[in-house]
DNA sequence: TATAAATTGATAGTATTACTTTTATTTTTG
DNA sequence: CAAAAATAAAAGTAATACTATCAATTTATA
């Protein structure tokens, strides 16, 4: 599995870059930084020139890869949806329960990132973090229907729609299975969020998981046909 | 009850504001058309300059009453969640029936805002809507710890508790009140977004609300004690 | 292997933002 | 009416988010 993803390369919307970061040491320093810049300072606080003098390079270098740093979020998104998708498909193909093909989903989807696999230069559990407090800046935007359109979002759409589709093949009359698969991917985030920051506001602990409470949710609201 | 809220005041955390807005015109001014400006332009593109402009007075005059723009946003939000708590109160005191109880507050809580009370100067449908669209980066921040033990988000957090409450007090067996709390409400901001700008992630639309998918995923999830 | 092409690095420049400071003017209030 | 407070106007600072230019270096290819 880990040999397997190394050698996968995650298909990325070619206009969120200018220049393809997997296609140079350059670039790859540019992810492999950023990644752990933006989870050390914050989305706001990082800049280009920071991440220049970082990589021992130059702030108008870093522009021929992306044109601001709302388009490398979209990117580093992108790539760990992509990651996550993987991940997904390989952990519940073949598994012909409908049931446990959705808990396993599910567990994937929700648990956390505890090993840096590390995916050539992307360190996976850094940016498992940024994702949970950079991601919804990506989307949060006047522009992104425009960037919906221009396809920055597929990746993260076709996760919720194949996580959707699992639903409805455990109960085929549930009526918002879309609205569940989104609050499932969305919520889990929030409640990692909350476990750290607010943990008041959540029963997410050091004993208790989103992946439990997410599992236990969906399964007291889905009834699997017989 | 529109008589009512109008007379109230809500009690904003006074370490966010420098000076009270509600104390002045000007003050007024600020937070009116603060509203209609980060509805229109976004809250990135938002700034006490242009602020200053369209209320005919000066950024200098602004930054009397706020720190900075983020300070502002934090303001907003509290008022509206205090508002939404005090509909919440409002409408739920009085029923005896814990589930029709809880009910009616994931009604109050999850309902588009639709008419404009005009409680003074804040027009509650676009503040609603700048909830939706802003409120996230208001604690996905480097800062978030700090502000939070300063009480910038008690108003949030004590509706998030009352949900909690009225969630246990129907089934004091469910293991994740907190966490079911925490998810309809920031679920039902992220479903409204959904519906605006992902509609394949969601299944409301016209014809159904978040209200109904949050009312029923809650009493799919829940046991009412006898 | 020479040469062209592409990439990168360094520097400088522009417009805007997010403020702060100062001073003048207006408004409020005792 | 005088003093105090609030507001307005203007200017200034440091940082950001870029763009442009050009030189140096690396890479590709004829």
């Amino acid at each position: 599995m880990e040999r397997l993803m190394r050698s996968i390369k995650i298909g990325i919307n070619e206009k969120i870059y200018l220049k393809d970061p997997e296609s140079s040491d350059l670039g790859k320093r540019i992810v492999e930084q950023s990644i752990l810049m933006i989870h050390e300072m914050g989305f706001e606080s990082f800049t280009f020139r920071k991440l220049g003098e970082q990589i021992q390079s130059n702030e108008s270098s870093v522009y021929r890869y992306f044109e601001n740093k709302h388009k490398l979020l979209l990117y580093l998104a992108s790539w760990y949806w992509g990651w996550l998708e993987y991940k997904m498909v390989f952990a519940t193909n073949g598994i012909p329960n409908p049931t446990e093909k959705l808990r396993r989903a599910i567990e994937i989807l929700t648990q956390t990132v505890k090993e840096d696999v590390t995916f050539s230069h992307v360190n996976e559990v850094l940016l498992n973090k940024i994702v949970i407090n950079e991601y919804s800046k990506s989307y949060l935007t006047k522009e992104v229907d425009l960037e919906n359109k221009e396809g920055y979002f597929v990746i993260y759409k076709r996760l919720v729609q194949r996580l959707h589709e699992m639903i409805i093949t455990v109960d085929k009359d549930y009526p918002y299975p879309s609205s569940l698969a989104s609050t499932i991917l969305e919520g889990s985030l929030h409640q990692y969020f909350l476990k750290e920051h607010f943990p008041n506001l959540t029963d997410c602990d050091d004993n208790v998981t989103p992946t439990q409470y997410f599992t236990d949710l969906v399964f007291r609201t889905l009834t699997p046909k017989a």
